[in-house]
DNA sequence: CAGTGGTCTAGACCACGTG
DNA sequence: ACGTGGTCTAGACCACTGC
């Protein structure tokens, strides 16, 4: 490999002084590396090619390549390991098992003891949901509801709402054999990784049903969490309404 | 400046191999400049010395001060300029005037219209406070509950407590007079700068007290919030417990 | 025009993981 | 012993700000 002539080389822009629209050249390498990830060059949990093998097929200094990666690994997309290289994020290992779940134990640890697949079913996108999703209302959705429980305790019920186009074959037979998060399906099943969410979040009081599933009385206080997962280049691929009972429970923010 | 002899040269661990606790030269730095920040030496909003100075300083390259400032500025300790300099983050500046207030409005702009202060007192510390603030229950703190406004509707009741030891002469008449975010003030009259804080989220029930106040049902669900707020070091410096009212407002948090 | 932060390079050496 | 990422340096040049 250490004689290939480069294949991938970067543009000039940004070399010279052209003041419209200046982009770094590391902000291009970037570009390329968030490429190569969204095609499925690497897949989650593998590693890339090391720092010197990208500078060379980018045609830029090791620094350079080394700045792109550093964002890219403070965003979380990729994870650097000294002495091993750098590997693109994924949702399997332990260590990430939570990394999307806020929701967090006042006492002591709990565990979660189980995820109970209420419902699985192909509709039409309700409008909202087409809205959040980019989606046109004829579209097809994939729509599930489930209950996760800890220490036996029933606490987060969940509505989700995915792409049907990118998840064929999703059904409630497959989920319920499933164990380990959602997230990491996604990934092995069906090629899309999540990377970023957005959420919004109120207290509500529960319906009847919520009430029931979640064993607290009808119209108790609960959170209600609104998210929005989105994959490489920030298309939105799920739409996750939850509702948390908060008794034994918080919800858990850093503001930086 | 450029001849004269360098004061706070940092020390040499790190550049040899001495494997138990290696610490990099930029941490070092980083921690310098930590201490400069924590002993006012910059004030907020003010700029720091420029790179090449630091450099001088500290007898490092600008490459390793660069690296220091680039995780501070990536905390939000402090904010670069391009061309004009390095500044020390402040909460005066109506850019930042919400960055620890996460409750958004759920369509188009509301607005603040209004800190109504309904109590400001010196008292023992509760238990649960000291213990939050780093304090023994003999020591003094300020409680101080204000009610927030968004166009003429109430929306937030905070209880917020202080170490008394620190927030000397703060009384509900010089709050009443001041008009700007708490913070500001904090940073202006005490010296104190928030720079990090931790939330815990719930969904409760109004209390009658808060239900009157906040012009709701009680028992009617609301977004209990408690902050914690750290300066510099790590030292927490406020507990804030906030009653949200989340009808037309939604508590908004980004994942990564 | 001078000063500041921002980019890019090239090279030396260190720490870590694996053979 | 080797390859990976991590640190540190020195120097050149660019972009932005303000005098």
């Amino acid at each position: 490999m250490s004689t290939s002539p480069p294949t991938d080389q970067a543009s000039d822009a940004g070399r010279s002084s052209n003041s419209a629209a200046f982009s770094p050249l590391y902000q291009q390498i970037k570009g390329l590396l968030l490429q190569s990830l969204d095609r499925g060059e690497w897949k989650p949990g593998e590693a890339i090619p090391s720092e010197l093998e990208l500078a060379g097929r980018f045609q830029v200094s090791q620094g350079t390549v080394r700045k792109a990666i550093d964002e890219l690994a403070a965003e979380n997309l990729l994870i650097r390991r000294q002495g091993k290289g750098t590997f693109v994020a994924t949702h399997h290992e332990a260590k990430v098992r939570f990394r999307f779940l806020r929701l967090t134990p006042d006492d002591a640890k709990q565990s979660l003891s189980g995820s109970q697949v209420l419902e699985c079913r192909r509709v039409k996108a309700p409008a909202d949901i087409a809205a959040l999703l980019d989606l046109r209302t004829a579209d097809m959705v994939v729509n599930i509801r489930r209950l996760l429980s800890f220490d036996q305790i029933p606490t987060i019920l969940d509505d989700i709402w995915l792409p049907g186009s990118v998840f064929r074959g999703l059904t409630a037979d497959s989920l319920g054999r499933y164990r380990g998060p959602l997230y990491a399906l996604f990934e092995s099943e069906f090629g899309v990784s999540m990377v970023r969410a957005e959420e919004k979040i109120r207290a509500v009081p529960a319906t009847h049903d919520q009430a029931e599933l979640l064993q607290v009385a009808a119209g108790s206080p609960v959170l209600q969490v609104e998210r929005v997962s989105y994959t490489y280049g920030d298309r939105p691929m799920e739409v996750r309404r939850g509702v948390y009972v908060t008794e034994r429970f918080h919800y858990k923010n850093s503001l930086n």
